[in-house]
DNA sequence: ATTAAAAATACAATCGATTGTATTTTTAAA
DNA sequence: TTTAAAAATACAATCGATTGTATTTTTAAT
């Protein structure tokens, strides 16, 4: 039983050839002839020989590795981002490694410093709600390695950010609820140290204006979004009495006041129309099923890793801000069915 | 701007200390006076030095990485082990690979492949559906390196399995069902190649035994488990006329059942009561809610993850098959009250 | 058969960190 | 002050693969 892994000098002995012709003809390289390239790769299959590939990286300072870093993956949106960059980065030939932040910045900029200390070759992160400053990612630009953002959009320069367009978005979820004729609609927000969040709170200001709504500030509530926040913030809408519109900018705050709503004998849509955001599989399940805005993750994932490989490859280099900007898209259910 | 990363020689230049000296200052060895190390850290700090783990790794043989492989991260389950994984290798200092495999033996193989030539220290695996040859895990095994296996068990020889008892946990659901006056039950397997799914058909026919009641080889529905799957089995069950129960191997097919069950006003549980298996999100808020089989996700992380930081650093070998069982619950919701 | 060009292979340095051994410096006891 | 022991530091090889350069072998034209 061979305990240690066989390596190219292994191969080298066996055959007596030296080791860097059984490196160059396990890269194919087309200085080694058809015969000899044979000979080395019966043997290395014979030995069970497979690359070191961190020997093959600090040569070469390629890992052919990119990261993916977010809060979580058990959301559904983050994991459908995955599946599109596993996809494209399967047939790139690259590995990708997942990296949860929890949406805590010393875990993201832990998680960053393990990266730079792996060398991977590109970062696709959606930042966590905590990262306000971007010291961590600059120091991983400084090697002069890609970054792309996604989901969140973050100003740090020379990168791109893939999005939807969150503003419209926000816009077109509320305009809905008011074409249904809601007058009194709340809006759950998450920080506003988030660009995304503000975004969508633009979007949601800006309808109500379109409208000749007076922008009520009782009206917006501020949280992480989180099932408690949700109930919190249902029994405040309760006490205001004549709210009859919600627009929440998750679906996890928007089911769980509904909940709240349920338990309250307050109907939806009848009493309050709800719509939320990101689609979440219960979305489609709850009773009444939620209205919600739906993102394209797959494709959010495939155009992200696409660019990052751009940026890697080819040097593409971004001199300044690149926004991407993908087209989300209203689900009407039966929660704002008035 | 400093492209290239600053190394251990970049300092030792700066300083005029050797690099070995600079290495073992910043592993913090006894044999550096506290004098040189102070000056060795301030000036690491000022390059931004960050060790490279490639060279590190190379040289030691240990990555300091373990791995995860699992059919899809986005399962409730399987999110809820990652997370118990990733709380105890952070403690222990290790970082951690998450893999999916999404049920796909040549993609798993890829995977082991490419863990192999990264030389991760451990790896975690919940098999996929395919997987009934082992050779790509003995290749790893090979490298006297640890495997543990979790959720579906596996007879590799000198490995650990961190389970559920998936027969008992079958039995209590049907005995539920039984208990609840349910007399034609029906059960929805996965693939009989695959050991845990013999567990927990077989606990399944062994609680009708106990009670007497005839095993009938059509009330047994072999499927991959998918919504699909439940749609299509919901409608075999309702050509059978008599079913009054129904016991799932997952939550997945459950609920489609269900779903299809409504849109035929099959009342559940008057006339069909049903569990499921994995206490998904939705089984809870689903109508009527699911009666379902909660397994300790976070327990087996952190089980098997500690488990597997055992065999890589005390180098306690196994020297044969261990499983380890811990208890799952069955929580009793609308789905199962007749 | 000679020879220049082309093809194939060998040599040797390198990536960055680690570590056993050797050397120098410091400490303290005689 | 000498000297042995201990502490601190330097030297040099190594992990496995890659790659520019040098050398040898083959091919083909004269």
């Amino acid at each position: 039983m061979n305990k240690n892994k066989a390596t190219i000098h292994d191969i080298s002995k066996a055959l007596g050839i030296d080791s860097s012709t059984v490196s160059r003809a396990l890269n194919d390289s087309p200085r080694v002839s058809k015969k000899t390239k044979g000979k080395i790769l019966k043997k290395a299959k014979e030995l069970g020989y497979q690359r070191n590939s961190l020997a093959s990286s600090l040569r070469t300072s390629k890992t052919q590795t990119i990261a993916v870093v977010l809060p979580r993956i058990s959301r559904h949106f983050f994991a459908r981002v995955i599946a599109g960059i596993e996809e494209t980065a399967h047939k790139a030939g690259y590995n990708v490694i997942i990296c949860q932040s929890l949406d805590n910045l010393e875990r993201e900029k832990k998680i960053i410093s393990t990266l730079i200390s792996n060398r991977v070759d590109g970062i696709m992160i959606s930042i966590s709600m905590e990262t306000t400053n971007y010291e961590h990612l600059e120091a991983y630009k400084k090697l002069d390695k890609p970054i792309v953002f996604f989901d969140r959009p973050c100003e740090l320069p020379n990168c791109i950010n893939v999005n939807i367009d969150n503003f419209q978005a926000s816009f077109d979820a509320t305009q809905h609820l008011i074409s249904r004729g809601c007058k009194h609609i709340v809006h759950f927000s998450g920080s506003q140290k988030i660009e995304l969040y503000r975004q969508r709170k633009a979007g949601y200001i800006a309808a109500l204006e379109k409208n000749n709504i007076k922008i009520n500030d009782h009206y917006i509530f501020e949280s992480n979004l989180s099932e408690e926040d949700g109930i919190r913030a249902a029994k405040k809408i309760l006490r205001l009495k004549n709210i009859d519109g919600l627009y929440s900018s998750n679906d996890t705050a928007a089911i769980s006041a509904m909940k709240y709503f349920k338990s309250k004998r307050v109907r939806v849509p009848e009493d309050i129309a709800v719509v939320g955001f990101n689609n979440d599989p219960i979305s489609a399940v709850i009773e009444p099923s939620l209205t919600t805005i739906n993102q394209p993750a797959l494709e959010i994932g495939k155009m992200a890793s696409n660019l990052l490989f751009e940026q890697i490859n080819n040097k593409t280099k971004t001199t300044k801000i690149q926004f991407r900007l993908l087209n989300s898209e209203l689900i009407i259910r039966h929660s704002s069915k008035k």
